[in-house]
DNA sequence: TGTATATTTGCACAATGATGCAAATGAGCA
DNA sequence: TGCTCATTTGCATCATTGTGCAAATATACA
């Protein structure tokens, strides 16, 4: 999931909001987050400057390292890290620009919706 | 919660991101909103120009009245929704403003994590 | 006050999710 | 091949959450 895919505002209504919404806020996004311990592993690998193995990662985790395995399982398959196998480790990053992209996204289309224009409209339709 | 505490990037690092990620990625956020049925509440009320009452809202629902209600008054407790009551209904809309404000943060918050600065950093530290 | 409507809340039950342990899998190395 | 380490997976258990019904609460109105 988490497919970008870059749909340009249609702005044929002066809400851009009515078209795709219920796409791009995905549950399962949002599940992968609602979890403070995977809240947790994505704030100490963003803070990380390289990515680290799942034994890294569970050395500051009070939970066994089976539950950070799968934790760091499901923020991948959600599209908000990236893992790649070296050797017998694997090594989770933050896919930094695409989660970047999807929250910015998500900012753009909400702020379309806001009845009252007051966070200055990029796109002012003025009629 | 969805205070915005409106704290500027200290960019004492190159790297924006050590300093509250971890409170501003609440799980109580993604919680809100881990849930199919609430995203689709949030969705019909985005759509919506104006705030609609619990019984307008749940007729396009599949699910009891008081599970509406329920989903909304989650929503409203994680700062996403608005609620107003008159007479003797309630009137939920979306907290636009704030909402896009809080992904947006989150965005340049992560956008501040990237190892690579690919995506066009606004505050170029160059050095 | 009594009635009707809108919304919320208590409760029980089903479904889902988080966790730890142990076993299995995969990869490097002697 | 046999051994070791890193990671994943199966399984059982416990906690949390979603749901619907019924009752309670709140408000408007006759």
């Amino acid at each position: 999931m988490m497919q970008m895919s870059n749909q340009e505002p249609t702005k044929s209504e002066n809400c851009q909001c009515r078209q795709d919404l219920g796409e791009l806020f995905d549950h399962r996004f949002f599940k992968a987050l609602c979890d403070p311990g995977r809240i947790a592993l994505l704030v100490r690998l963003a803070n990380c400057s390289e990515p680290c193995s799942v034994s890294q990662i569970a050395e500051c985790c009070p939970v066994d390292i089976s539950v950070v395995s799968r934790h760091l399982a499901m923020l991948r398959d959600a599209g908000i890290l990236d893992a790649q196998k070296r050797g017998k480790e694997v090594y989770y990053s933050v896919r930094c620009s695409e989660l970047a992209k999807l929250l910015q996204t998500m900012a753009d289309a909400i702020k379309a919706c806001c009845p009252d224009k007051d966070s200055k409209t990029k796109d002012t339709n003025h009629e």
